[in-house]
DNA sequence: TATGTCGCCATACATTTGTATGGTAAATGT
DNA sequence: ACATTTACCATACAAATGTATGGCGACATA
């Protein structure tokens, strides 16, 4: 059924798919054109022909970014994951990118949010499991009860926020681990972001 | 800093909103103009500027549906959830949207797939637990391991999948459930999909 | 009464966008 | 040697899109 793509169809198709991760909606002729460095939206037209012949997207007419791609629950969309954070005990943050998860299209993230995969079993009882992928937003200010990331002492932890009169406090769910208490002003802390929500895929536990 | 809307321009922002939620994109002015019947463009203009003037998008000149939230993530859009699934016993599938999930801007499900609440602890070896949202594809085809949402005798379940050579066999991930075994063309019986992901909101916990 | 805001319309225009046609060059296959 | 496919370009055009300007009626308010 799935025909073959020549190379440059395969990689205008994954610029697409990108395309619409990143910014939430399919690119324009131009704007592959531009990709690409073609002078031309003339190529990119022929080339997308080819796609939708070939079944794997669908075009509406003289539609601005009318772009469908039929092929987008199997081709899963690729998302940095930009470290791991302990539940547990701090682990080391990593600079870039340490993986990339396979998301489905669902999961178009915020630009400004990002992934992290949970190492440890201080959430547990949050039902928060290791190898879960958490989503972080940075923008939103914590309140108490919610769960963050912070960096503490150069490492990253997630953990649950509470602030109180002249300290702040981070819990785990965990019961066996002990709450971190934080003075007002400490200089090696930052949080980073709420996390607000969790992904699992199910194709871990299938394979 | 968040300045008062009129109520048309409340409209329009919800409307870019879902709109944005069911097809991936932003609407363009044309496409606002026709859900509320006007008849000019330049009327949704006035109010796209407003709104700008006011903080509550972005826009791009000249870009073809260059809408964007700048409330995005206060904004949480919401989605329909289909119906509850028993991950133990069945229950029944409801027809309707039964309620919205606030998904945070992980807000583009892919066309072909739906959300359902999970109820019941069945696949709590799975770590999914009641209340958790499973992201349904019906456009895969299960393998032996998969996770399906079937319906059973007018009842839905989440179950893992495992096609033997004469039967069918589903099995919850919690002993204490029996698997359920199917003869080959049994009637009352119907994969409606695989479970490609799980997802939970944080804001509930922190609630 | 005068002034301002809000919501909408009509018209007009430049740019963007999708589309079609024809042409060139390289690689491939027969 | 010839035809085919692939990949690109140039040009052209119609439709879609974003944008600007001015006008009209309803409503509030100073």
């Amino acid at each position: 059924m799935a025909k073959e793509l020549t190379a440059t169809q395969q990689k205008i198709l994954e610029f697409i798919i990108n395309y619409r991760a990143d910014h939430g909606m399919p690119p324009t002729l131009a704007e592959i054109a531009g990709n690409f460095g073609y002078k031309n939206r003339a190529t990119v037209q022929q080339h997308l022909q080819a796609l939708e012949k070939k079944g794997y997207i669908k075009r509406n007419s003289r539609v601005a970014r009318g772009i469908e791609l039929t092929v987008e629950d199997k081709y899963f969309v690729s998302r940095p994951v930009l470290g791991e954070v302990a539940a547990g005990n701090p682990l080391t943050i990593y600079p870039d990118a340490i993986d990339s998860i396979e998301l489905p299209t669902i999961a178009h993230t915020p630009r400004d949010s990002f992934l992290l995969r949970v190492k440890g079993d201080s959430l547990k009882d949050a039902y928060v499991f290791s190898g879960d992928i958490v989503i972080v937003n940075p923008n939103i200010l914590p309140v108490n009860g919610h769960f963050v990331v912070a960096i503490l002492d150069d490492a990253a932890v997630v953990k649950r926020f509470f602030k109180k009169e002249s300290v702040i406090e981070l819990h785990s769910e965990n019961p066996e681990y002990q709450p971190i208490v934080l003075k007002h002003g400490y200089e090696n802390f930052k949080i980073v972001g709420v996390v607000i929500g969790v992904y699992r895929s199910m194709d871990k536990i299938a394979g």
